[in-house]
DNA sequence: GAGTGGTCTAGACCACAGC
DNA sequence: CTGTGGTCTAGACCACTCA
């Protein structure tokens, strides 16, 4: 199968044309998540540019991290990542930094009436009813925070019944059971004081400072599928970054 | 001047090799932020390697924002930009994520005997003082943060000097006025409680909820200049990101 | 052994900056 | 005009994966 590339490139330089190429065949749907994708010499072939080209803008998507290379076997699509997450655990004298794995147990789920800010990022009718879970997250039997999500209820249907078991990894059940892709997500990241239940779920008194994580996750067409507010312990929680 | 680049590769690429020469060049102090570097056809002929195999390395340390290219004219090094700190203010309502200038007013400056940590964080003798500074930080006559810093104190005499007058922009005064290239900064952003001193110079409660921000800056040979803790009012802070 | 990506080279031509 | 980085090509050889 070949392909004609945009004969008018507006000066666009003809990686960014292929690059512009790979992605339109991802957003059709053509090529998803785990996918492999077509190798270097067979897309150069197809649009009849050197495979050097081909390689630069494969390069780029894979900064993007949109692709993945594996040496021998060939090039697949990503699936979005969260360990990438604001949000990540960082046990105190692992100077290494590496996150720490956390359990978690649902303690709510279940249709409910949202308030008008949530319905409002859904981009719900007033009277839809969404999917509100609850789900308080361990390290070692220690509470360390708990997670309030909102969810477009007609693209996870049955996740409310209590029979469906939810893995720690949510996303991964949201793909699979649902066919539902999560593209992208936003996070933004500030600090608060706990509420009530907030402190009773992490064993730690009302008011106490808690980082605060507010997440929208996006599935395909820039389409909201969760709204997401994270609590966590102030003195189990940190993010590091570097500056250069 | 030619150079001979390490023979033993140890399986090393070669365009690795070259990043680590640019590398050491820089941290040698031969190069420094602001100078432009030999092209990249100089390079090549330098260090015997083809001009491609340059182009990979730059295109690398660019990515790493050690360097930066400019068509035309040539590569140069970097500068540490600070606004690409964890701690940018954001205005609410500005969906642009614009970051507002904060107006900052010395509030304290002086040679003090440090606590155990700060000293054994800026490595200096236990005798050794180190100067402390003090900052609030105002956006339209509202404080929303403090500043404490901790600068090894050799590298910046007379900075205690109050008729020294500091911008707000204090990183610029040690580049150009002590001669201390800032290279790098390292910060970890948590949660915490305003304690008094924090909680008046903000006009909060005390014990409400305040963004901390503990920043280490480096100058050449991985050398520490400073440690500071910025505390931020929570409802004038925050950091978003996007996760893809 | 065939196919994949990874490295490295050599060279042509273009676009931009500055004298 | 000269020198810089930016694009694009063609091809050689290597390292890894899998049948």
């Amino acid at each position: 199968m070949n392909f004609v590339l945009p004969k008018a490139r507006g000066n666009k330089p003809l990686y960014q044309v292929v690059e512009d190429h790979i992605r339109e065949r991802i957003d059709a749907g053509a090529l998803v998540p785990g996918d492999l994708i077509p190798s270097e010499a067979q897309l150069a072939k197809q649009l009849d540019v050197s495979q050097g080209t081909v390689k630069k803008a494969i390069d780029n998507l894979v900064w993007e991290r949109l692709l993945f290379r594996h040496q021998g076997k060939g090039t697949y699509v990503s699936a979005i990542d969260f360990n990438n997450s604001l949000f990540r655990f960082t046990t105190y004298g692992d100077a290494s930094g590496q996150p720490t794995r956390i359990h978690k147990e649902t303690t709510d789920r279940r249709l409910v009436d949202a308030g008008k800010d949530i319905r409002k990022q859904l981009e719900v009718s007033d009277k839809a009813q969404v999917l509100y879970l609850e789900r308080v997250g361990y390290v070692e039997e220690e509470p360390v925070m708990v997670e309030y999500s909102h969810w477009r209820s007609e693209l996870v249907q049955g996740l409310e019944n209590e029979s469906l078991h939810i893995p720690d990894l949510l996303y991964a059940l949201i793909v699979e059971e649902f066919g539902v892709p999560v593209v992208r997500a936003e996070e933004t990241l500030t600090a608060g004081a706990a509420d009530t239940a907030t402190a009773q779920h992490l064993n730690i008194e009302p008011g106490a400072p808690v980082l605060v994580l507010n997440r929208t996750t996006y599935t395909r067409g820039n389409r909201i599928i969760e709204v997401r507010t994270s609590k966590g312990r102030a003195d189990r929680f940190s993010y590091k970054t570097e500056i250069r």
